[in-house]
RNA sequence: GUCCCCAUCGUCUAGCCUGGACUAGGACACCGCCCUUUCACGGCGGCAACAUGGGUUCGAAUCCCGUUGGGGACGCCA
């Protein structure tokens, strides 16, 4: 095994659904094993026992598949150094600790939790920095041993030595803090678990992981655990720290800015390639144009060295815009299909859809590979609306705008606007001019759009009057909107009989 | 409070490392015009930024220091 072999690691804790800013560090981890050819590591860091739980591990996984981010090794996947969840690795924890232990650079504390709050307490109100004051350092061996077999709770805490504490960081350069600035902190809790700087610095270690990225809330971590690889006597992997990712107002993003989880994106009907290339923008970029990418353009520009150091404001709008691009981008049959969900879901399209209640133009175009779909009632609407996405065009950004956008093709009762009523339907001359076109329609030989066009424009010159006076009224009529995509193509996926009633009814 | 990180249009960013080609480029949003039966898309144009003070230098968005502002971390959470 080559030692310079690229492996990285997306290591969450299951204690709540996958967050924006985890699914962006989760995506830089992915793009540069991708990018490089390396490993990429899934672990599960569920040392608290009090707060991790299988659901927020079932929603952590479910929202990484959906997103697309997969990984080599795991949970699910197995893998050459597994276990993948650290509730599973104790073994692996206690020997490093006893080797510490044993050479002195931990060692037992005895101080229970009310002290140490109460020494916390102290130091904030006498305005001195709030670290552990080592006081259990000195206690003599034997006193520890007995205390130890009187099974008195205790941890173990790491002694940090003196002196400084240096390493380099790819995206922010070489960086250097003081050690008396750290306490000694735990490493191993009173119920006998590992916390999570040690094990992570035992997991990397062992995972053999050579790039640690993450968020840069874990940069304060990152000396103590510079320190704890020296002690135990290992290389250093290289670390990379992305800049956190914040609310509009520029603090730490939270549930008041909206939808936070990677879940409720999905609910809200992005599509994950959207998703995807938006957090991407988000902290790194290829160059001083380009910010629509695919998937395999992401893996083939991403590098790291390109990453901003800057914190970034999440904004909906960008992401609405990103997302509008790749939506618009969909394999016909993928988007119809994402489309008739959507309508089903949002009770727009009933599951048993009339046979031929509205479609005189149903069979116009049979999507080549709708046979491949199972679906009964999806396979008997497909088609038109197939042709409905089609003549929408760019008008359909995304799959939520589906609902209120194509409501009117599928009920009558659809969102009316009332602005558009007032301006369009209002005249007295309106009701004789619906009048003519629906009669003009329920006339007219073959329904196709173009016969309709014509007639409607010939009943236009005859009247005296001009297209749009007629062609105004109608599609608020039969949408109940002053916009839609070309009317004679609404009227004709309406279907005759729908066209005729609705323009019948406004009359 | 202590320590750390960061600082270019409202927002995401390019440029910064390796000072000069920067009257600071692109995108979102916004505004106007064009296209069009409406809207959207598209095209064209507009508005809009180097936080601040001091150095260094012939020359600073770019290098150094201070200030201010924002963020993060200070747990037997991760």
């Amino acid at each position: 095994m080559s030692g310079s072999a690229v492996r990285v690691r997306f290591a969450p804790s299951p204690t709540g659904s996958l967050h924006i800013g985890s699914a962006r560090t989760a995506l830089f981890n992915w793009l540069y094993a991708r990018k490089t050819g390396g490993t990429m590591v899934l672990r599960i860091e569920d040392t608290d026992a009090e707060r991790s739980t299988a659901e927020s591990y079932e929603a952590i996984i479910e929202a990484l598949q959906w997103l697309g981010l997969d990984w080599d090794e795991g949970p699910i996947k197995g893998g050459a150094y597994g276990p993948y969840v650290q509730s599973a690795r104790s073994v692996l924890y206690h020997n490093e600790v006893e080797r510490l232990l044993a050479s002195g650079q931990a060692y037992h504390c005895f101080c229970t939790p009310d002290e140490l709050e109460e020494v916390r307490k102290e130091a904030l109100a006498a305005g001195k920095p709030i670290k552990y004051d080592g006081r259990c350092r000195l206690l003599p061996a034997e006193e520890v041993a007995a205390r130890v077999s009187k099974k008195i709770p205790h941890v173990v805490r790491f002694r940090v030595p003196p002196g400084s504490t240096r390493f380099r960081d790819i995206v922010r350069g070489e960086l250097e803090f003081a050690n008396e600035e750290l306490d000694d902190f735990v490493i191993r809790k009173s119920d006998d678990r590992p916390t999570y700087n040690f094990a992570v610095v035992v997991d990397d270690v062992k995972m053999k992981i050579s790039h640690v990225i993450r968020g840069d809330d874990h940069l304060p971590n990152t000396p103590k655990q510079v320190l704890m690889y020296r002690a135990m006597g290992y290389a250093l992997p290289k670390f990379a720290h992305l800049s956190m990712i914040l609310g509009s107002d520029r603090t730490r993003l939270s549930k008041r800015h909206g939808a936070t989880s990677i879940q409720e994106y999905r609910r809200l009907g992005y599509t994950p390639d959207g998703l995807v290339n938006y957090l991407a923008m988000l902290g790194w970029s290829a160059d001083d144009k380009t910010e629509f990418f695919t998937r395999s353009a992401l893996i083939e520009k991403f590098s790291l060295k390109r990453v901003t150091k800057n914190p970034a404001a999440f904004d909906v709008e960008k992401l609405d815009h990103i997302n509008s691009m790749h939506f618009v981008r969909l394999p016909p049959l993928e988007k119809v299909s994402l489309v008739y969900d959507r309508l089903v879901s949002e009770h727009i399209v009933p599951p048993d859809f009339g046979v031929d209640e509205w479609s005189e133009c149903r069979a116009v175009q049979e999507p080549a590979d709708a046979g491949k779909l199972s679906d009964e009632s999806f396979r008997a609407e497909a088609p038109r609306l197939g042709v409905i996405i089609n003549v929408m065009g760019q008008r359909l950004r995304n799959v939520a705008e589906a609902a209120t956008r194509l409501a009117y093709f599928y009920k009558d009762d659809y969102p009316r606007n009332r602005d558009a009523y007032v301006k369009h339907l209002s005249g007295p001359e309106v009701p004789d001019r619906l009048d003519a076109v629906a009669e003009a329609l329920a006339t007219i030989e073959t329904f196709k759009r173009t016969e309709i066009e014509s007639a409607v424009r010939a009943l236009a010159g005859r009247l005296g009057v001009s297209a749009g006076d007629l062609i105004h009224p109608c599609r608020v009529a039969l949408t109940g909107d002053e916009v839609s995509p070309d009317l004679f193509a609404v009227i004709h996926l309406l279907g005759r009989r729908k066209s005729v009633e609705r323009l019948r009814k406004a009359a």
